[in-house]
This record gives structure tokens, sequence and C-alpha cells, in this order.
DNA sequence: GTGGTCTAGACCACC
DNA sequence: GTGGTCTAGACCACA
């Protein structure tokens, strides 16, 4: 799986990582049980910081998306991941209502912004093949 | 227009306070050439730092959504708002990417998501006119 | 509150600290809402790493012991503590069991255990006059 | 007598082994004199390290619930178990406190932590004679 | 001045 | 070899 990061964005990096895993994991091109590289291969392989790496896999395993486990090192959490619960929902929607207040303003369409994000709903819908 | 600021939440005030700007645009409870309280006026009230009031300003002067007179004092842009060129788009469609990556992984479906966003869009619609 | 650090001890420093902020609440001797130094000068003050206090303010922020505040700072949570849920329960007794177990093995009477607990949870019971 | 181990835990495997095998000689599963498994056996049984097994074994070793003799193998503690002195006592002391305090600013009461505690007890009482 | 991020290098526990 | 911890110094965003 390809990762690349932007290290002039104002996005932190860690966090770019962290999405580009969980995006990784959406796609199915990492699969639950998959190993994830150590924090030291993945980061001399993107050439930055083994703590910058650290702190993705952190909150990953926080959240749930990946298991550190002792003998096989960083995996794909096998188990299921979490569920949607209400405090997820309501964080969503705490992120989308300023996105989408800037989106009337510029005249976009309700049915513009969901054709936009079933565009991207289909990038992770590809998973029979893969 | 009542404006609410979290001041524990890791979204910077400034960005909250232009946020609820824009969303007050959207909703038409701000009206073009309508005009919003001073930098000074806006801080007193809500209890935060000059600075603060300023930069939510500054950035939404940038971004075409209001203009700042010297005399007039502060009003909504009153000759339409910027339109969303490519590079919004584009934005756009980075800011939903690991949005809906990580809704994929949690098991939502495409009609749920899109559900949320129709919900969020119903609230800027009930204007009739504008 | 007085703050003692063993450098040379197993346990982390980023941990002894947390718990040693923990027990000032439960001692009473911080109060919700009460400011807690920067980390910069608690690093400082304890002679130890910007980051290590650091650790120890993301672990009682993430516990929901102590909030960040974009103004006051670093504050003891106000709006009370998270409850102990079936989680915290079980948590306490995976911690609990190997303990007891080693107690029983030293010949250590149920007795005798609960006394120590509850002299340790007099410790905290001061909480009328101080 | 079984023994499961947790590989994602953050305890190490080492400690969880020579916890359960101390949980054992307090359930009176394993009885003073009783022959262990050889660190080989022990080790390709749990599917683990020999280096592993043989750390919770020295451990044990150390603590005086265990004697290794060359010849007759792994065998439990035949002379009575090592006495609660004041040393124990201390670090007993030490492990609870933070315990306690997190329990006491969750809202729990000294009854509540003392009949988990009665229960956890109960479990190593099962055994009538020892 | 605050916390957040990133880098770099070191030591240790664990397996 | 792995991840966990600690230190140190730097820059930036925020207020």
């Amino acid at each position: 799986m390809l990762i690349h990061l932007d290290l002039e964005a104002s996005d932190p990096i860690y966090n770019q990582l962290k999405n580009q895993i969980i995006a990784g994991i959406a796609k199915g091109e990492l699969v639950p049980g998959e190993r994830l590289p150590s924090v030291r291969a993945l980061a001399q392989d993107l050439g930055i910081n083994l703590h910058t790496v650290n702190k993705a896999y952190q909150q990953l395993k926080q959240d749930g998306f990946i298991l550190i486990h002792r003998q096989k090192g960083v995996v794909v959490q096998p188990d299921g991941f979490p569920e949607a619960d209400e405090e997820y929902w309501q964080g969503l929607q705490k992120t989308l209502h300023p996105l989408i207040a800037e989106a009337v303003c510029r005249g976009i369409k309700r049915e513009e912004f969901v054709d936009l994000c079933s565009e991207i709903f289909k990038e992770f819908e590809k998973q029979g093949g893969k």
C-alpha cells in the first residue's frame, strides 16, 4: 500500500498518516489481521521521525483500528471495527455542519454535494475485486 | 444572531467564530449588506480577545464573505459571494475523503451518510426567498 | 499541592505525576475548576522534561480528569468526573486479582487486606475540613 | 491447570504467566511440592518464547514461590511461602494507593471497593484444607 | 506565554 | 529486533 505525505501541508504528518491507513482499511487494501510495518521501518521508509509514526499508531490503536500485538507487532484490528455510536454521529454532524454552511453560501446545491460524497464512497466500494 | 463558543474545544476560537458567521449567512440570519458588530464590540460581547475576533474577520474578508470599510464598519458582502471554483471543490473533496473513509470503516452506508448531509442542508433551506 | 517524583522508580515519571494529581483531586487538595500549572512551569518546577508533563496531562484529559481550556489553561474538570462504568469495574477487578492472589499465598487474611484498603480510603475522606 | 495469555495486553507475557501461577497456588490448584512443566515444555505448550517462560520462573524462584532443581525440575515451594514482611506491606500500600485514589474520584464508596476485594478473596478460599 | 507538532538521539523492557 | 520512555531543542498556532 502506497502512502503519500505532504510535509508542507498544515495537516499534521501523523494525522495524514493516520488518515491514509484508515483509507487503506476502508478500501480493503489493508485487511483485518494484516501486519503493518514497525514504527522504525515505516519512519525510515517515509523519511520521517519514528515518534511521528508512533503517534499515528497510538491514535489508531486508541480508536480501535489497530492492535499492538506482543508477537505479531502492529496489526489491523481483526475483531471488527468500532461501531458508529451516538457520540460518533454527533462528531460527524459537527464536522459536516460548517462544511455544508460554506458550501451553501457558495451556491452549491444539495444534489451536487451529495454527488461528491457518493463519488468518494464509490472509491471504497470496489472491495469485491481487490 | 446568537453565537456560542466552546472555549474547551480543540477547534480554535477564531475558527468557531468564522464558521458561525458563515452559518448565519447560509441560514439567511445575516443578509448581504447587513452590518456586523465592530471587532471591539464583538470581542467584549463574547468575552474574548480582540485579536481573535480580528483574525476571524480578516479570514472572512479574505474569503470574500464580508467587507471591512474604514467608515461603514464591517458588512456582509453585498455583491454576491465567491463562487465554488475548481480549487474549492478539490479542497472540499480532500476534506471529505478521510471523513468518509472512517465512516466506511465504521460500517456506515452511503445512504446513511447522504441522509445526514441532507438533514444539515435542510437547516439552511428554510429561508424561502434567498 | 506538593508533588514528589522518584526518578529512579520503574513506574514511569508521567504515570507518577498522573497518579499524584489524581490523588490530589481525591483528597480535595485540587478542586474542580482549579487551575493547574502550565506544562512548562510544572516541568521546570519538577526538573523534568516538558513532554513528560504533557504526556501526563494528555492522559488525564483523555480520562476526563482535567480540561485544557483555551483561555484558563489547564483546569481540573469542573463538570463532574467520569463515572465508574462496567469497563472500569472490570479493569479494577483485573488489577486487584493478581494482587490478592499473591497476598493469599503470603498468608494475608481478608480482614487484614480490607483494613489496609480502609486505611487508604480514610486518607481521602478528610474532605470536610480542607 | 489452565493458563490463558493475552498477547495484546500491555501487561508483559512473563508477568501474566507469573500471576497465573501464583493464582493457581492461591486457589490450591497447585500444591506445595507439585511439579511444574519444564521451561521448554511450557513454552511450546503456550506457543511463546523460551526466554519468556524462563523469566517468569526466575522471578517466581526469586520471590520464593518455586524451586528450580537441576534434577527434579521445577516444583512449587514445599517449605512454606515467604511471609508478608514490612517491605511487602509497603509495596502493597504503594500499589493500592493510586488505585483507590482513582476509585474515590469516580465516586466509589469504601464499602463497594471492599466488597469487590472480598469477592476476589472468596475465589481463593474455596479450598477447605489448605 | 500557552499548548501542539516535529525532529533527534538515547536507554530500557520485552520477545 | 520490537515498542515504551525520557530528554532536548526547535518552530508554529493560538490567545
